[in-house]
DNA sequence: GTATTATTAGAGTATATACTCTAGGGAGTC
DNA sequence: GACTCCCTAGAGTATATACTCTAATAATAC
């Protein structure tokens, strides 16, 4: 493996793992056993190794929330793209969590998450879109599934943060992609008033699979 | 004004507009035009000045979500308590962008931070359950209740963080409390299918007053 | 007034962080 | 061998950051 995809990979690891904040790139070179130079020598700087990972993470998401318009959607297509995204969720963790400071640190980072967050939006308009046209859930005016979208991707987007500080032990890092994906529950529980009775049944035992397995509440 | 509670408010502005990552003791102390000796002999270490904010902002919010038990609850309450929640949300804005390292920093923070939020929870599953005692909302069980107060606070926890990353210009610092009010409409959206029909029209009403003046999706 | 305590200034420090610079090794080509 | 190109080492640097220490000043008590 190149010396400059194996620095992408542990920058990954190390920001997931500890945050970036908490990450150096004496850190990355050290745990990688190269030079702070050989590291420069591959990277300009540190918002350079962020900006690339996030082009992963763009590339992964934009690819799984690929909507195919050929034929309709099923429940398993919807649990599908809910898996897919909470895995990207998972893979690049760390970007999330410190998301203001690095859109400040990296214009290009601002813009094009901007542009990710409104595709990964339409991705789900779109969802409910096609979801509605089988039949799953009741058809909503454009307005509503556009507020509905946004609350689905709020939640999406804060689950990890709600995890980390409201549950667990005494530090953040224990977690899991089991409890991640108790997300998913809180996603479809957005879904439960707008399903199709015909549907009901199936969407909530999919729904049930994901429930958190300690009360969520104290 | 003591030199304690200027340090506590400049903090807490400083740390509002350009984040806690953003403004060290160094600055604080420039800001006042005291020295860094000073400040330190308020306060132990940053750690100890962002728990102190947080004691203000706590006590603030359960100020506002204290539910009084002994008479039902009208729509109006339910936007008083939205919007003073915002409100909070706005003077200790900094808190939740910072959070997850601000609670690795700090285990009293943690540990308090935690309770608080369960506070909240139940608060928010408490209104939900005397909207539906008062009529307003339909009833649903206790599970029921307990996720959809969790999706009202994760949609209230990272709405700021949304507009500041899919809104605006090149900085993030250009956001007014208008804009994030706005985040009412969002979670108004999540009760709009528990409503109950003679008081649609009044909350719809309610919530239109905070629709997003641009569309939210591009 | 004097003793005591609370407050403040401001220089200073240990450490960390992002990043640079120079020198050179290794592989291929002629 | 000499030249070139890609890669790497590692010492080094400018700056920042959280925090300390000492001494002096203001406030208060007696």
């Amino acid at each position: 493996m190149k010396t400059r995809d194996k620095i992408l990979l542990c920058s990954l690891e190390l920001f997931n793992e500890r945050g970036e904040r908490n990450v150096t790139t004496n850190h990355i070179a050290a745990h990688l056993a190269i030079s702070p130079g050989n590291l420069y020598y591959h990277f300009r700087n540190k918002p350079d190794i962020i900006y690339e990972i996030f082009l992963e993470y763009e590339k992964l998401v934009d690819f799984y929330l690929d909507i195919p318009e050929d034929r309709a959607m099923t429940v398993d297509d919807m649990a599908f793209y809910l898996e897919s995204v909470f895995n990207g969720l998972w893979s690049y963790r760390f970007f999330h969590r410190d998301l203001e400071y690095l859109l400040d640190s990296d214009p290009r980072l601002r813009r094009d998450y901007r542009k990710f967050t409104d595709r990964c939006l339409s991705a789900i308009s779109r969802i409910f879109e096609k979801l509605a046209e089988a039949g799953i859930i009741r058809h909503q005016d454009e307005d509503l599934r556009a507020a509905m979208s946004l609350n689905v991707w709020l939640v999406i987007t804060n689950w990890m943060a709600y995890l980390k500080t409201a549950l667990g032990g005494e530090d953040s890092a224990s977690l899991s992609l089991v409890e991640l994906k108790q997300g998913i529950y809180q996603v479809l529980t957005l879904e439960i008033p707008y399903l199709a009775p015909e549907y009901r049944d199936q969407v909530m035992a999919l729904r049930e699979k994901y429930r958190p397995s300690l009360p969520v509440q104290a």
